[in-house]
DNA sequence: CGCATGTATCGACAGGCGTCAATATAAATG
DNA sequence: CATTTATATTGACGCCTGTCGATACATGCG
Protein backbone atom coordinates (compact mmCIF):
# COMPACT_ATOMS: atom_id res chain seq x y z
CA UNK A 1 0.00 0.00 0.00
CA UNK A 2 0.86 3.23 -1.08
CA UNK A 3 1.60 5.75 2.06
CA UNK A 4 0.13 9.23 2.05
CA UNK A 5 3.75 10.66 0.61
CA UNK A 6 5.27 13.29 2.86
CA UNK A 7 4.19 11.96 6.40
CA UNK A 8 4.51 15.52 7.71
CA UNK A 9 3.51 15.03 11.66
CA UNK A 10 3.35 18.68 12.28
CA UNK A 11 2.04 18.98 15.37
CA UNK A 12 -1.79 20.19 15.79
CA UNK A 13 -2.29 23.87 17.29
CA UNK A 14 -6.05 23.86 17.71
CA UNK A 15 -8.25 20.66 19.42
CA UNK A 16 -11.37 21.90 17.01
CA UNK A 17 -12.71 19.07 15.05
CA UNK A 18 -12.86 19.86 11.47
CA UNK A 19 -15.94 22.42 10.80
CA UNK A 20 -18.90 20.65 9.02
CA UNK A 21 -19.50 21.27 5.10
CA UNK A 22 -22.60 23.45 6.22
CA UNK A 23 -20.82 25.42 8.55
CA UNK A 24 -17.90 26.22 6.12
CA UNK A 25 -20.85 27.39 3.29
CA UNK A 26 -22.56 29.23 5.56
CA UNK A 27 -19.40 31.35 6.44
CA UNK A 28 -18.21 31.23 3.30
CA UNK A 29 -21.84 32.73 2.21
CA UNK A 30 -21.57 35.24 4.93
CA UNK A 31 -18.16 36.52 3.92
CA UNK A 32 -19.14 36.89 0.49
CA UNK A 33 -21.58 38.93 1.68
CA UNK A 34 -19.30 41.64 2.94
CA UNK A 35 -17.02 40.90 0.48
CA UNK A 36 -17.48 44.08 -1.80
CA UNK A 37 -15.57 47.63 -1.01
CA UNK A 38 -19.51 49.37 -1.49
CA UNK A 39 -21.28 46.60 0.42
CA UNK A 40 -18.70 46.82 2.81
CA UNK A 41 -19.30 50.68 3.17
CA UNK A 42 -22.42 50.54 3.53
CA UNK A 43 -22.28 47.82 6.37
CA UNK A 44 -20.32 49.95 8.26
CA UNK A 45 -22.27 53.00 8.00
CA UNK A 46 -25.17 51.12 9.40
CA UNK A 47 -23.20 49.95 12.05
CA UNK A 48 -22.16 53.45 13.21
CA UNK A 49 -25.43 54.19 14.09
CA UNK A 50 -28.58 52.68 15.67
CA UNK A 51 -30.39 52.87 11.95
CA UNK A 52 -29.72 54.49 8.86
CA UNK A 53 -32.37 55.60 6.26
CA UNK A 54 -31.76 54.76 2.96
CA UNK A 55 -31.92 58.05 1.70
CA UNK A 56 -28.69 58.86 3.72
CA UNK A 57 -26.71 56.33 1.74
CA UNK A 58 -26.93 58.18 -1.73
CA UNK A 59 -23.23 59.14 -1.45
CA UNK A 60 -21.50 55.68 -1.73
CA UNK A 61 -20.28 56.63 -5.53
CA UNK A 62 -22.86 53.86 -6.93
CA UNK A 63 -26.47 54.86 -8.17
CA UNK A 64 -29.37 54.28 -6.35
CA UNK A 65 -30.59 50.73 -8.06
CA UNK A 66 -27.19 49.55 -6.91
CA UNK A 67 -27.33 50.49 -3.44
CA UNK A 68 -30.71 48.88 -3.49
CA UNK A 69 -29.19 45.67 -4.69
CA UNK A 70 -26.37 45.68 -2.19
CA UNK A 71 -29.11 46.18 0.66
CA UNK A 72 -30.93 43.16 -0.29
CA UNK A 73 -27.62 41.08 -0.04
CA UNK A 74 -26.81 42.11 3.43
CA UNK A 75 -30.63 41.41 4.19
CA UNK A 76 -30.92 38.09 2.70
CA UNK A 77 -27.21 37.14 4.60
CA UNK A 78 -29.02 38.10 7.57
CA UNK A 79 -27.32 40.89 8.69
CA UNK A 80 -29.47 43.74 8.12
CA UNK A 81 -32.97 44.47 8.91
CA UNK A 82 -35.30 46.82 7.83
CA UNK A 83 -38.80 48.48 7.95
CA UNK A 84 -40.53 51.43 6.41
CA UNK A 85 -42.03 54.22 7.86
CA UNK A 86 -43.91 56.25 5.51
CA UNK A 87 -42.01 57.04 2.98
CA UNK A 88 -38.57 56.39 3.63
CA UNK A 89 -37.54 52.69 4.67
CA UNK A 90 -34.48 52.18 7.38
CA UNK A 91 -32.03 50.08 8.05
CA UNK A 92 -30.46 48.44 11.28
CA UNK A 93 -27.58 45.52 12.16
CA UNK A 94 -29.52 42.17 13.64
CA UNK A 95 -28.06 39.93 16.02
CA UNK A 96 -25.20 38.54 13.28
CA UNK A 97 -25.12 41.14 12.32
CA UNK A 98 -23.75 42.79 15.71
CA UNK A 99 -21.64 39.90 15.52
CA UNK A 100 -20.03 40.00 12.44
CA UNK A 101 -19.19 43.29 12.69
CA UNK A 102 -17.19 42.94 16.29
CA UNK A 103 -15.51 39.88 14.27
CA UNK A 104 -14.94 42.67 11.55
CA UNK A 105 -13.69 45.16 13.49
CA UNK A 106 -10.31 43.32 14.28
CA UNK A 107 -9.69 42.80 10.66
CA UNK A 108 -10.48 46.65 9.90
CA UNK A 109 -7.93 47.27 12.68
CA UNK A 110 -5.45 45.09 11.93
CA UNK A 111 -5.32 46.62 8.52
CA UNK A 112 -5.43 50.11 9.63
CA UNK A 113 -2.51 49.10 12.47
CA UNK A 114 -0.77 47.89 8.54
CA UNK A 115 -1.38 50.70 7.28
CA UNK A 116 0.05 53.01 10.14
CA UNK A 117 3.34 50.68 11.15
CA UNK B 1 -32.19 74.25 -1.07
CA UNK B 2 -33.59 70.70 -0.89
CA UNK B 3 -32.25 69.94 2.91
CA UNK B 4 -31.53 65.96 3.18
CA UNK B 5 -34.86 64.22 3.18
CA UNK B 6 -35.65 62.55 6.66
CA UNK B 7 -33.61 63.92 8.87
CA UNK B 8 -32.86 60.69 11.00
CA UNK B 9 -30.11 62.17 13.24
CA UNK B 10 -30.32 58.50 14.53
CA UNK B 11 -27.59 58.52 17.83
CA UNK B 12 -24.08 57.67 16.68
CA UNK B 13 -23.03 54.17 17.82
CA UNK B 14 -19.63 53.98 17.54
CA UNK B 15 -16.77 57.40 17.72
CA UNK B 16 -14.82 55.34 15.01
CA UNK B 17 -14.48 57.93 11.49
CA UNK B 18 -15.34 56.18 8.65
CA UNK B 19 -12.75 53.99 7.03
CA UNK B 20 -10.67 55.07 4.11
CA UNK B 21 -11.10 53.55 0.92
CA UNK B 22 -7.86 52.11 0.50
CA UNK B 23 -8.38 49.88 3.94
CA UNK B 24 -12.27 49.35 2.64
CA UNK B 25 -10.69 47.72 -0.63
CA UNK B 26 -8.17 46.01 1.19
CA UNK B 27 -10.95 44.55 3.59
CA UNK B 28 -12.56 43.31 1.05
CA UNK B 29 -10.46 41.84 -1.36
CA UNK B 30 -9.23 40.01 2.47
CA UNK B 31 -12.72 38.86 2.81
CA UNK B 32 -12.87 37.84 -0.68
CA UNK B 33 -9.80 35.82 -0.05
CA UNK B 34 -11.71 33.28 2.32
CA UNK B 35 -15.59 33.82 0.52
CA UNK B 36 -15.22 30.26 -0.98
CA UNK B 37 -16.37 27.00 0.66
CA UNK B 38 -12.67 25.20 -0.30
CA UNK B 39 -10.72 27.92 0.33
CA UNK B 40 -12.03 28.33 3.60
CA UNK B 41 -11.40 25.03 4.46
CA UNK B 42 -7.68 24.65 2.76
CA UNK B 43 -7.19 27.81 5.67
CA UNK B 44 -8.92 26.47 8.66
CA UNK B 45 -6.95 23.24 7.75
CA UNK B 46 -3.29 25.06 7.06
CA UNK B 47 -4.75 27.48 10.54
CA UNK B 48 -4.88 24.34 12.14
CA UNK B 49 -1.28 22.80 12.35
CA UNK B 50 1.92 24.43 12.00
CA UNK B 51 2.30 23.45 8.99
CA UNK B 52 0.99 21.64 5.97
CA UNK B 53 1.84 19.73 2.87
CA UNK B 54 0.01 20.01 -0.31
CA UNK B 55 -0.13 16.43 -0.89
CA UNK B 56 -2.32 16.43 2.81
CA UNK B 57 -4.94 18.69 1.12
CA UNK B 58 -6.06 16.17 -1.65
CA UNK B 59 -9.22 15.05 -0.23
CA UNK B 60 -11.23 18.34 -0.22
CA UNK B 61 -13.26 17.72 -2.89
CA UNK B 62 -11.57 19.36 -6.02
CA UNK B 63 -9.20 18.66 -8.43
CA UNK B 64 -5.25 19.37 -7.85
CA UNK B 65 -4.76 22.13 -10.37
CA UNK B 66 -8.01 23.66 -8.18
CA UNK B 67 -6.35 23.11 -5.05
CA UNK B 68 -3.23 25.05 -6.38
CA UNK B 69 -5.27 27.84 -7.37
CA UNK B 70 -6.92 28.48 -4.13
CA UNK B 71 -3.76 28.35 -2.34
CA UNK B 72 -2.06 30.92 -5.18
CA UNK B 73 -5.49 32.97 -4.03
CA UNK B 74 -4.91 32.84 -0.17
CA UNK B 75 -0.80 33.27 -0.66
CA UNK B 76 -1.66 36.23 -2.97
CA UNK B 77 -4.11 37.72 -0.30
CA UNK B 78 -1.07 37.51 2.41
CA UNK B 79 -2.81 34.92 4.51
CA UNK B 80 -0.15 32.03 3.82
CA UNK B 81 3.52 31.45 3.03
CA UNK B 82 5.16 28.67 1.54
CA UNK B 83 8.05 26.68 1.15
CA UNK B 84 9.57 24.16 -1.13
CA UNK B 85 11.74 21.41 0.84
CA UNK B 86 12.58 18.46 -1.62
CA UNK B 87 9.72 17.00 -3.54
CA UNK B 88 7.01 18.62 -1.26
CA UNK B 89 6.03 22.55 -0.58
CA UNK B 90 4.49 23.22 2.71
CA UNK B 91 1.87 25.93 3.50
CA UNK B 92 1.74 27.80 6.79
CA UNK B 93 0.16 31.18 8.04
CA UNK B 94 1.38 34.72 8.07
CA UNK B 95 0.78 37.15 10.78
CA UNK B 96 -1.92 38.71 9.09
CA UNK B 97 -3.29 34.73 8.17
CA UNK B 98 -3.40 34.50 11.94
CA UNK B 99 -4.96 38.02 12.95
CA UNK B 100 -7.73 36.75 10.34
CA UNK B 101 -8.03 32.97 11.41
CA UNK B 102 -8.60 35.12 15.35
CA UNK B 103 -11.60 37.16 13.76
CA UNK B 104 -12.58 34.12 11.66
CA UNK B 105 -13.10 31.65 14.90
CA UNK B 106 -16.06 34.33 16.25
CA UNK B 107 -18.03 34.23 13.05
CA UNK B 108 -17.19 29.75 12.90
CA UNK B 109 -17.95 29.80 16.32
CA UNK B 110 -21.16 32.03 16.03
CA UNK B 111 -22.28 29.62 13.24
CA UNK B 112 -21.62 26.98 15.51
CA UNK B 113 -23.92 28.55 17.95
CA UNK B 114 -26.89 29.26 15.91
CA UNK B 115 -26.59 25.55 15.02
CA UNK B 116 -26.70 24.39 17.86
CA UNK B 117 -29.47 26.98 19.48
C1' DC C 1 -57.70 60.55 -8.51
C1' DG C 2 -53.30 62.53 -10.35
C1' DC C 3 -48.78 63.78 -9.40
C1' DA C 4 -44.28 63.82 -7.10
C1' DT C 5 -40.91 61.38 -4.60
C1' DG C 6 -38.49 57.41 -2.32
C1' DT C 7 -37.33 52.64 -2.93
C1' DA C 8 -37.27 48.10 -5.22
C1' DT C 9 -37.19 45.12 -9.25
C1' DC C 10 -36.03 43.92 -14.08
C1' DG C 11 -33.16 43.19 -18.06
C1' DA C 12 -28.84 43.58 -20.07
C1' DC C 13 -24.01 43.88 -20.21
C1' DA C 14 -19.11 43.27 -18.98
C1' DG C 15 -15.89 41.31 -16.02
C1' DG C 16 -14.37 38.04 -12.58
C1' DC C 17 -14.22 33.44 -10.60
C1' DG C 18 -14.26 28.30 -9.75
C1' DT C 19 -13.51 24.35 -12.12
C1' DC C 20 -11.21 20.93 -14.98
C1' DA C 21 -8.03 18.58 -18.50
C1' DA C 22 -3.77 19.28 -20.56
C1' DT C 23 0.67 20.72 -20.06
C1' DA C 24 4.81 22.62 -17.95
C1' DT C 25 8.20 22.82 -14.24
C1' DA C 26 10.88 20.93 -10.42
C1' DA C 27 13.02 17.46 -7.81
C1' DA C 28 14.33 12.64 -6.85
C1' DT C 29 15.84 8.30 -8.56
C1' DG C 30 17.68 4.95 -11.46
C1' DC D 1 19.85 11.36 -19.48
C1' DA D 2 15.21 9.08 -18.93
C1' DT D 3 11.50 8.27 -15.83
C1' DT D 4 8.58 9.08 -12.11
C1' DT D 5 6.20 11.92 -8.91
C1' DA D 6 4.74 16.46 -6.81
C1' DT D 7 3.20 20.95 -7.73
C1' DA D 8 2.16 24.98 -10.67
C1' DT D 9 0.51 27.15 -14.88
C1' DT D 10 -2.41 27.58 -18.99
C1' DG D 11 -6.58 27.73 -21.59
C1' DA D 12 -11.31 27.04 -21.93
C1' DC D 13 -15.94 26.83 -20.19
C1' DG D 14 -20.08 28.09 -17.59
C1' DC D 15 -21.76 30.61 -13.85
C1' DC D 16 -22.19 34.36 -10.75
C1' DT D 17 -21.96 39.27 -9.67
C1' DG D 18 -21.66 44.44 -9.82
C1' DT D 19 -23.31 47.94 -12.46
C1' DC D 20 -26.58 50.81 -14.88
C1' DG D 21 -30.97 52.64 -17.21
C1' DA D 22 -35.68 51.77 -17.43
C1' DT D 23 -39.53 50.69 -15.03
C1' DA D 24 -42.65 49.24 -11.30
C1' DC D 25 -44.33 49.79 -6.66
C1' DA D 26 -45.38 52.49 -2.41
C1' DT D 27 -46.42 56.54 0.04
C1' DG D 28 -47.79 61.28 0.77
C1' DC D 29 -50.06 65.38 -0.91
C1' DG D 30 -53.09 68.46 -3.55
Amino acid sequence: MDQSCCRTESPVRTGLPEVSEDSLRDTASLLRALADPVRLRVFLRIAATDEVCVCDLDDVGVSQPTVSHHLKKLREAGLIASQRRGTWVYYWLTGSGVVVCRALDILVVADRAAEIL
